[in-house]
RNA sequence: GGAGAGGUGGCCGAGCGGUCUAAGGCGCUUGAUUCGAAAUCAAGUGUGGGGCGACUCACCGUGGGUUCGAAUCCCACCCUCUCCGCCA
């Protein structure tokens, strides 16, 4: 029997006695991209149990489900197994007998004979299998995460409620830039050549611009690894299909991603996929558990339906520089991790010195992927408004199903999925764009946030 | 990029067409022994699917093929290691 079903693909086997999941040194589950393929986002079971209270949770985040379809097929991929396995169960009673039988035997050219129809029966039981899951996944892999039952209903951004608001918007006796006239006039930030170099949405940064970025990026990863607890990671900026898959970018959101056709790659549109996937098909021991990471990426995104949007400027560009928390923890837990790991991003801003808010994104306005999100939004004097600095996320089991990374609960029989979360900690460009128009003085200069000045070799000014 | 070797359970490692429901060792868990421990002895110890359950099915890098039957044979791919070349 070749084909297993689709959770059969798992081959981890990682009973570890270490406090750690780890991938197994030789085996192919770092590399090999379909085990991790096939896999539901949400549970099948949980669905068939009780699919109008799921389709009543799911309708929160504003379109209606029709399951119909999914549950005909879920009833129809039990039969395929009931009978596929009651097929393989004579044959290899058959097949029993036939070993001791006489290779010469009348019985055993019967038997032969008889069990050449069986696999052929058997194969064709395991082609409707595989078509049917193939189905079933078409549907399941387009259905969003159910939202927390916390999370405020809402149709869109609109209606996300603020939490709390930290300082206040600083005030100016003149009226104050935008942070392109501040970058460029400065000679901190060099559009024109981004383009010319690239294309539109990508920007140079230079001198001491070039200087602030990476002093940020610098910042941002002390802190969270020396008081907030991380463990740093830099993670390869290059992932595979599976991964995408494993956080829920593919495949409804291919348009979004640069993709590497030849190689089979793709730029990571954030740092949380690959650190998210650092677990993936691995099982943890409870008492490793929360994981928490910190990473610095440059993050690639196509901005495929943000055509004419935020065209100027830093706030909206084909690559930009992130540092992402991401945490691993037991379901209990994920809530508690969920503002932790929010008031960790909320410490760079208030480090900074920077105004903003915590909304909570209402069920409207909820990612595909996210049962619980708070925004940061921090305040940016240029463009009069606040723009989104951070998202923080409780994924609860959504993207750990999918990318089968499990935990050992204490005392049970049964592995279970971990909860996953990350937020920015913070978005970096976005963070120049705040500190330079927050930070600018009547003389056209910026001050450097004290935080920032022992990663600035001496300067304490901009321009 | 070229040449060679190899991918088996938490780890090491045997197996090379049918008692593989994978030998053996290490590790781990539990029990016996002990005042306690070590040592020793015994049992257990992967992942997932289906079933209320008894139970049953799948998984030996991945995919495909041959066969009544594949960890074992054939093909393709991926990855690891060694040497050479190139290179930050």
């Amino acid at each position: 029997m070749g084909r297993p079903r689709p959770t059969a693909r798992r081959t981890s086997r990682s009973r570890q006695p270490a406090t750690r999941a780890r991938p197994r040194k030789r085996s192919s589950t770092i590399s090999t991209v379909r085990k991790s393929e096939l896999r539901p986002m949400l549970d099948i079971r949980l669905i068939a149990h009780d699919p109008e209270t799921f389709a009543r949770r799911l309708l929160r985040r504003g379109k209606g489900v029709d399951l119909e379809d999914l549950l005909a097929l879920d009833r129809r991929r039990r039969e395929l197994i009931a009978r596929g396995d009651e097929l393989r169960h004579d044959k290899s009673k058959a097949e029993e007998a036939m070993r001791a039988a006489d290779k010469q035997s009348d019985v055993f050219t019967r038997f032969r004979e008889e069990m050449r129809v069986v696999a052929l029966s058997i194969r064709a039981c395991e082609t409707d299998f595989e078509a049917v899951l193939a189905a079933m996944d078409e549907h399941l892999m387009l259905l969003p995460n159910l939202p927390d039952d916390a999370a405020p209903d809402g149709a869109s951004a609109e209606q996300n409620p603020i939490l709390r608001v930290v300082g206040q918007k600083p005030s100016f006796d003149f009226t104050p830039k935008d942070h392109t006239e501040l970058g460029e006039a400065l000679g901190l930030l060099d559009f024109e050549r981004g383009t010319k170099i690239t294309g539109a949405r990508f920007t140079v940064y230079r001198g001491a611009g070039a200087r602030l970025e990476r002093a940020l990026i610098s910042f941002m990863l002390d802190t969270h690894t020396g008081e907030h607890g991380y463990t740093e990671i830099l993670p390869p900026f290059l992932v595979n299909h599976a991964s995408m898959r494993g956080t829920g970018q593919f495949p409804k959101f291919q348009e979004d991603a640069f993709l590497l056709e030849r190689d089979g790659l793709v730029l990571v549109p954030t740092a949380e996929v690959p650190v998210t996937n650092l677990h993936r098909d691995e099982i943890f021991e409870p008492s490793a558990l929360p994981v928490a990471y910190a990473a610095y990426s440059p993050c690639f995104r196509r901005e495929a339906g943000a055509h004419g949007r935020d065209t100027k400027g830093l706030i909206r560009q084909h690559q930009f520089q992130k540092v992402e928390l991401v945490m691993f923890t037991t379901p209990e837990d994920s809530e508690r991790a969920h503002e932790a790991l929010t008031g960790h991003a909320e410490s760079i801003l208030e480090r900074l010195g920077l105004h903003f808010r915590r909304v909570d994104l209402c069920t409207g306005d909820l990612g595909f992927s996210a049962a619980r999100t708070y925004d940061l939004e921090v305040w940016l004097p240029g463009q009069n408004a606040y723009r989104e600095i951070s998202s923080c996320s409780n994924f609860r089991d959504f993207q750990a199903r999918r990318a089968a990374i499990r935990y050992r609960p204490e005392g049970a029989k049964k592995n279970a999925l971990v909860h996953t979360l990350n937020g920015s900690g913070l978005a970096v460009g976005r963070t120049v764009v705040a500190v330079l128009e927050n930070y600018q003085q009547a003389d056209g200069r910026v001050r450097i946030p004290e935080v920032l000045l022992p990663y600035m070799g001496g300067l304490t000014h901009l321009g």
